[in-house]
DNA sequence: TTGACATGTGACTAAATGGTCACCTATTGT
DNA sequence: ACAATAGGTGACCATTTAGTCACATGTCAA
């Protein structure tokens, strides 16, 4: 199987990449504020977990692969820019429009186990 | 930090339990199907992967943990029942109402890069 | 109570993953 | 051209994870 050919994204690679804390952080930085470039988000990363350059760009190069971060180059500078279209696939998978209103009852009743309950 | 303790669920368990694939299969199954024993999906992932009733155990604690599948005993047996709460979140957190349209306009800008490219 | 059925547990191996380092490439400004 | 800046690569080790097995628990029906 092809593990990466312009747009054909296997599912897997979405669902590994976001299995790391590093780089949901990542993303959430990038959410926050699109086009950072790799210093920039090193930067970020350091802030509370330490890691070298190299981590944080392994784990760039891995949600590149799986299409959750795109890039551009811009002179020697590489900007990342959040791609949230693999995680609408995630949503759509596993809920739709029939279920949705019980997915917010369940959110209500699980609240307020959490309340009463420790 | 806790790991499991009613209702505090640790984000991190969820996107692990999401990271393989046997485990979206048994997901799927419960889409599609809701309140399946393990003897049941045992079968259905048994159809695709070769894999061992304990495997397929293993993989339904995984998911429970992370809460993604809630259980009922009846008997003898245990039914699954598929929580989509955790996946609204995924999208929750990296998808905003804002951000939603701009999502929508890549996925066409993306699809007709493909049709050209390759 | 006894046997058959449905599921649970703990230990163990093989494979995948996260992280670092030494070293390499490419671009900018002077 | 040259140094400085921004980023890339491949090898390497420590940890985690997937999968299996032998064995244990609990429940139903006769």
């Amino acid at each position: 199987m092809v593990t990466y050919c312009r747009g054909v994204i296997d599912e897997d690679l979405i669902f590994k990449a976001l299995a790391d804390g590093t780089r949901r952080l990542i993303l959430d930085a990038l959410h926050t504020q699109s086009g950072q470039s790799l210093g920039a988000l090193e930067e970020i990363v350091a802030d509370r977990t330490e890691m070298s350059r190299f981590g944080v760009a392994k784990h760039l190069k891995v949600l590149e692969a799986a299409d959750l971060v795109i890039v551009q180059r811009h002179g020697r500078q590489k900007l990342h820019y959040l791609n949230s279209v693999p995680i609408r696939a995630i949503y759509d998978r596993w809920i739709d429009k029939y279920t949705e209103p019980q997915v917010r009852a369940l959110t209500v009743l699980k609240q307020k186990a959490e309340t009463h309950h420790d």
